[in-house]
RNA sequence: GCCCCGUUAGCUCAGUCGGAUAGAGCGCUGGAUUCCUAAUCCAGAGGCCAUAGGUUCAAAUCCUGUACGGGGCACCA
């Protein structure tokens, strides 16, 4: 319908006005939907924009316009209002079209179909060092849903995390679970400050001790001393510590490193999935470091790529990156001097293979923390001759737990973050899932853990599924097959309540398109929200299985409409849509 | 100091990529249930859209300055 009369309106403009405007054609009509329902469905802006270009007020250039529109069966009034706005009002049948649609295409009304294009999203990536806290659940909900989202869009979607088992923090978490095996045997041994001390590890530990009883203790005194020790912070302490004990250990170190990652992303794969976030791709840093039969290995090749460009050079035994010829602040080390590589090398060569596996749209789901972080990650890119616009990222504000009106603390230094187990045991995972997505991404979140697990109104997650439950109860006490349905007449549903909630079925389509466009899935939130407050208004000043039976299957025939889309939307942010409550 | 993000009702937040009289929920005030789920609804009060300029037919929306808040500026990840 909007198409149409764009057509029409376009073909007035350029008959009327393409000897005066060159480029007609790249003027915007700006068709949209009204609030006002006295200012008819749709209105255009048009009059107003040609205004200044033809010199003539906008008043007089509508008229024109208007002269010229032909009124049929489907767009029956054509008005100008206010400063010149061109209003058009559509008829019952065309505004109630929309029903029939959502009848025929069911669960896929909203889904566009295919563009074939690929999208990679990469989110959670928590490095493997502890579980998942509340502070990675709202990067995991909002890729997850997102994901969806897209697909309900019409890409192709691969979800992947990024796992850091690599370098300095890897080696800080083997120590770690070194020294709780340890103390199995040598209740002398401390952790030191800089180590991981969540119980977590405790419990790995067992698991080690049970697989491999004392094969990894060390009888040792001098080890054993090391951990007594009151001055054991710093850096420089906990590298030499990693050293000695890598030394001691021989290629035992990296059996019990291994072991240390594996067992964490098992509690992480299970946080995951409990959450309803399935990632199908897990992608290793230390793969980017695995060597071939000529030694080579891709970090390595990536920093290569970029020496070809000269943007490589070396400067106090560090070998640096030119970033800032690529619109960053600083130069950024590659290789440390201590003959590390940096987690941006390692970063470098990632995006490179992400490029480089053919999608069309690469997007990242970062912390708002790590703003700074993307320049020259783009940098690097560029420096290869990759697109840098390829890759996107959207980022996340932290989210803050708040109980009984009061922010709950949580700082990272004592380790005292909520993980997001203990989040999902009091709230469930849907509630968790529905208030992270609540929020704008890049808007600071107050999760309310009350609120979350209310049952009222107030928590717009049941308001939604309490609309949709209390459809599925019309029905089953109509005992009305609702295939039937098809047959009602629609020109009966003709209160302004009802034409109002027509309507805004007919937005959700576009609705999706924009969530998904500009990657804002909350839209998708305030649009069930108010779709269902609707809804219950109108369940409160109607009734619906009453006597007159064709005026009875037209209204049913509209809940059943409104039945489909809250299914369609919860669908897509991952919800259910329960049939009783 | 430099760079990002934000500032809308007492509180928590939307706001259709510039449109007509700025919207929800909570909270507050007052109402609705012999009836399809009151787990709900209806009505009322509540605003200098942080601030000062600019752009234009039109600005909460775009541009610039200022104030305030959050984040970032490592041979950490």
């Amino acid at each position: 319908m909007k198409a149409k009369i764009e057509d029409s309106l376009r073909e007035i403009i350029c008959n009327l006005y393409s000897k005066n405007i060159s480029n007609i054609n790249d003027i915007s009509l700006n068709l949209q939907e009204n609030k006002e329902k006295a200012h008819g469905d749709l209105a255009s802006n048009i009059a107003m924009v040609l205004a200044k270009p033809l010199g003539k007020s906008p008043i007089e250039i509508a008229k024109q316009i208007i002269d010229q529109y032909e009124i049929d069966k489907e767009i029956i009034n054509v008005e100008i209002a206010g400063p010149g706005f061109i209003n058009f009002f559509l008829s019952k049948d065309s505004i109630s079209e929309v029903l029939r649609e959502i009848d025929q295409k069911k669960q896929h009304f909203g889904k566009k179909v295919s563009c074939e294009q690929k999208v990679l999203i990469e989110y959670v990536s928590s490095n493997p060092t502890g579980p998942l806290h509340v502070g990675h659940g709202r990067g995991a909900a909002f890729g997850s849903v997102l994901s969806d989202l897209l697909r309900e869009a019409g890409y192709e979607v691969d979800e992947e995390y990024y796992v850091n088992d690599f370098g300095r923090q890897i080696d800080i978490l083997a120590l770690s679970l070194w020294v709780r095996y340890a103390q199995f045997y040598d209740k002398n041994i401390q952790m030191f400050s800089d180590g991981y001390q969540g119980e977590y590890l405790i419990e790995i530990a067992e698991n080690l001790k049970r697989n491999n009883a004392d094969a990894f203790f060390i009888k040792d005194e001098d080890i054993h001393s090391l951990f007594n020790s009151d001055n054991d912070k710093g850096e420089n302490f906990v590298d030499s510590l990693v050293e000695k004990i890598k030394v001691k250990l021989g290629k035992d170190y990296s059996q019990i490193k291994e072991f240390a990652v594996q067992e964490i992303l098992k509690l992480i794969k299970s946080d995951l999935t409990e959450f309803g976030v399935n990632h199908n791709s897990w992608f290793s840093e230390s793969s980017l470091y695995a060597e071939d039969r000529n030694s080579e290995f891709r970090v390595k090749k990536s920093i290569e790529e970029l020496k070809a460009g000269g943007f490589v050079y070396e400067k106090d035994n560090a070998i640096w990156f030119k970033s800032s010829k690529f619109n960053d602040d600083k130069d950024r080390v590659l290789k440390r001097g201590s003959g590390d590589f940096t987690y941006f090398a390692s970063d470098v060569a990632y995006h490179i293979d992400k490029y480089e596996r053919g999608y069309e749209k690469i997007l990242n789901i970062w912390g708002s923390d790590h703003h700074g972080y993307l320049p020259r990650v783009k940098a690097a890119l560029e420096a290869c001759n990759k697109d840098r616009d390829k890759l996107e990222v959207v980022f996340v504000q932290f989210a803050s737990l708040v109980r009984s009106g009061k922010k709950v603390s949580m700082s990272t230094r004592s380790g005292e973050f909520i993980s997001i187990k203990e989040l999902m045991d009091e709230v469930t995972p849907n509630a968790a899932r529905f208030f992270y997505i609540n929020r704008k991404a890049d808007q600071h979140l107050e999760f309310d853990l009350d609120l979350a697990k209310e049952q009222s109104k107030d928590n717009p997650l049941y308001y939604i599924q309490y609309a949709h439950a209390r459809i599925c109860s019309v029905f089953r006490k109509s005992k009305i097959d609702e295939d039937s349905l098809s047959e009602a007449d629609l020109n009966l549903l003709d209160s302004e309540r009802e034409t109002e909630i027509i309507k805004s079925l007919g937005q959700y389509p576009k609705i999706i398109e924009r969530a998904a466009n500009s990657y804002e899935p909350h839209l998708i939130c305030y649009f069930l929200r108010e779709l269902s407050a609707s809804f219950h208004g109108y369940y409160n000043n109607e009734k619906f299985l009453i006597e007159d039976e064709d005026l009875m299957k037209s209204r049913l025939f509209l809940l059943k409409g409104i039945k489909q889309v809250i299914q369609n939307g919860l669908r897509v942010l991952g919800q259910r849509a329960p049939k009783e409550m």
